[in-house]
DNA sequence: TTTACATATTGGCAATTCCCGAAATGTGTG
DNA sequence: CACACATTTCGGGAATTGCCAATATGTAAA
């Protein structure tokens, strides 16, 4: 697992993406139930969907897309998509690396 | 100690501004022997001149004092003066904090 | 005080980021 | 197929950052 700690910094330099990464902790405190419109039940490991991610950000759709992309870019973020919603969720291991980077080599 | 994960990430999101750092976490191994020239012997608690860093990051001096200043703005640094020189070394309780708010916070 | 040197601050242009609306793409439903 | 809806991509104006040269400030030595 390689840390690109420049591109992980520009990612967390913005209020709502940290946020997102935060709400994400704990998605049943902070979203909706997900999923209920799946023809079938999927898995989801704590993944939400953009709009639901977009309506506690209060920011426009093509924002909050491109936010989640930065964030999954850095690899801090995975998605799935489940028909027409995309499901992101955190990268819990990209995370545990990037607390340990900053402790043995920062 | 209250970490401002903003400014944290926007002063390591600099390929120089990360390599200061990690050279400072080695300053006998990366950089001149520090304080010759100073009338009185001192301890510089591991700090290096702001010219010794600059000769090393190949940039302009105007660009790498602002740097140490993003650097220190973000408590990541500290600086202490000694005569003509400004000596920057690491703040380890900051990284330390740093570290341990992506395990439990972020 | 004059000079030299270390560092900090200022001004500016190029490049990047922020955030949006508009348009495009993907996907299930009638 | 046509449509609605979730999401992504594109284009652009405002704000921020990168980096420098020029200038200003601080300090020690001549």
């Amino acid at each position: 697992m390689d840390i690109d700690m420049i591109e992980i910094s520009k990612a967390l330099s913005n209020e709502t993406r940290l946020n997102i990464l935060k709400w994400l902790r704990s998605p049943e405190e902070n979203f909706p139930p997900q999923g209920g419109c799946l023809s079938e039940p999927v898995d989801l490991k704590g993944g939400v969907c953009v709009s639901s991610i977009q309506a506690k950000a209060n920011l426009s759709p093509s924002t909050v897309s491109n936010y989640l992309d930065t964030l999954q870019r850095a690899g801090l973020l995975l998605s799935e998509r489940h028909g027409k919603w995309t499901y992101y969720r955190r990268n819990e291991e990209t995370l545990g690396c990037l607390a340990e980077y900053i402790k043995t080599e920062l």
